[in-house]
DNA sequence: AACGGTTGTGCAAACGTTTGTTGTTGATAA
DNA sequence: TTATCAACAACAAACGTTTGCACAACCGTT
């Protein structure tokens, strides 16, 4: 069946393409009377406009492109979700791509945002990405950029991240209180990140001003759940056992769990955890986890209405805007 | 900055568009040495073809759409992945639109992705869905389709789901050889879903030809993860305690589990479980559960698999197909 | 010398919309 | 009566590509 277009419709009615085309987005120039007649021989032959034609015309694409490193369990679904929802709600389409933490891959999505005329751009960088010069090019073409969650450290685009540093020390300071003058230490995630980074000056800066007692040692990087059970595991057999542990990330905390298990160590007795976390992970926990939450749904809606507003040509006070962390216990 | 068009580049090498397009897509018909000056011309200006007038022409537009009934933690990521995998592979874009379980908003979205004329869509129905009129107007416009997980129970469609029934079985069967002649209950997901009946159709048969005893009552049904929780604490309240329970989803299991930690129950000593999941939650739960692996992943790469298949015209052997379902201890 | 065949290129139409301009009405005011 | 002005509708061009067709130039055969 072939697709119903405007020319169809005009020609049904003896009248000009440009008409029916005024007369169905409620042109003022159509008399109300062809609109009428026009819509419902819209609706009674199935019209469906066509949207290739509508963005070649317009030379926009009503969509925006969501390039995430990976689409892992935690983070990434309460981010889609939240970005597709804001873009249903304006209307728009919503295109997702994932770098598998590969640059080559991003850069390639980017390509392909580019090629199909995106009008905006979230991104959230992979592990490797070191630079930013391939989004330079994008802004040429008006495509409108957010970065959130993982970006790097410069003061031109627009970004929306979690506070790292106030969720670091927010969390060290109650972890703290919960034992003073214990031995704490702290999982982090892969050191190439710059919010690894970030949360790793939070929490030693945090600890410095508390004057509290952290050996180096006790401070351990891993990049995925494997590699943080592993730390725990050797952070456990060392001589002195940790009290206190600082969780960077729920992939950590994952791992963290597992040889917690494995162990059998009662937490919080044997030893007291503070996260970062979306939440998910610390509800389905045996043992209690306060955590920071670090909200993958928050983030995702406040880079969409960031990003919106730049398409729709406000300007936005901030460069760099914060989603709330709240300690929940 | 304008867009560099075919245009721009036949102007600048006063040759016509129609062989610029032809060099750039390497037709035989244009010289190799021309070829080469346009594509270095090309390259140097920076042109990016313009997907909308492309599509506009070819009458066609390069995207397959995914619809889901709501981006949860478990099943939807991985579906999400594999999908934006082979989408990647074949050089095709991947429209995503969540239904939040609601059928209007699935028409919506079936009608969107008809407006924009996407080649072909994957789609999850949600609990109201109860008849398939809204995807007929779209095979009308050629447009493929392909049904996974929840579906309803027809011949007409092309469909890619888990083999309820013999999953199920497995389960069933595994359960009840843990425990002869023990006390067995089952938790079901939404009455609604054609899965749920499948599952608990299976459930009741394979007890049957067991000749193992059970008691309808200890058949419960829940729609989400609380519903399950206070579903077990009920089972686990009621005078005769089960020692044996199958468990329909990831859904279903989190709320047990939560229920489990809170009861404090000893697994399996006190009871013995097991499940239909995607595999993630049981690794990180305390206790160990065998499941039967319902992955979300496999499901994402054979429907996509299925439906570039139709785009490319082949025809697929068999409108039903199944995936592998491994029971893992 | 005439023929057929290949190779390389240009011309123009088409895909479905939107929109600036022009033209035709009929009604109102002078 | 004529001038003015809405109201309505048609015309045509444009968005960037692709593609069937035509045509010219060259080659090697008869």
């Amino acid at each position: 069946m072939k697709r119903v277009t405007i020319k169809d419709i005009a020609k049904y009615l003896n009248i000009n393409p440009s008409t029916v085309s005024r007369a169905l987005r409620n042109h003022s120039d159509v008399s109300s009377q062809l609109k009428e007649q026009v819509t419902q021989l819209a609706n009674k032959l199935g019209y469906k406009p066509n949207h290739a034609a509508i963005n070649l015309r317009k030379g926009k694409s009503n969509t925006i492109g969501l390039i995430i490193p990976e689409i892992s369990t935690y983070f990434a679904p309460s981010v889609i979700r939240a970005v597709e929802d804001i873009t249903h709600d304006m209307g728009y389409n919503l295109l997702i791509l994932q770098s598998n933490d590969s640059v080559e891959r991003e850069i390639q999505n980017v390509e392909i945002c580019a090629q199909l005329g995106v009008e905006g751009i979230l991104i959230s960088l992979t592990k490797e990405s070191t630079d930013l010069e391939h989004f330079s090019e994008l802004a040429h073409l008006d495509t409108k950029i957010v970065f959130f969650d993982k970006t790097l450290h410069e003061e031109y685009w627009n970004k929306v991240t979690i506070p790292d540093k106030k969720a670091t020390t927010d969390a060290v300071v109650y972890l703290t209180r919960m034992g003073k003058g214990k031995k704490i230490a702290g999982i982090f995630g892969d050191e190439r990140l710059s919010i690894t980074q970030d949360r790793l000056t939070a929490y030693k800066d945090t600890l410095a001003e508390l004057k509290f007692k952290y050996q180096d040692n006790k401070i351990q990087f891993a990049s995925n759940a494997l590699a943080a059970e592993q730390s725990f595991m050797r952070l456990w057999n060392s001589e002195s056992k940790p009290q206190l542990l600082f969780i960077m990330s729920d992939e950590i905390l994952e791992g963290v769990a597992k040889a917690i298990y494995k162990l059998k160590i009662n937490v919080p007795d044997e030893i007291k955890i503070v996260a970062l976390s979306d939440g998910y992970l610390p509800s389905i926990l045996s043992f209690k986890v306060p955590y920071i939450q670090t909200s993958g749904f928050s983030i995702g809606l406040k880079a969409a209405q960031a990003l919106f507003d730049l398409i729709k040509g406000k300007t936005i006070e901030h460069k760099k805007q914060y989603i709330d962390t709240p300690l929940i216990k």
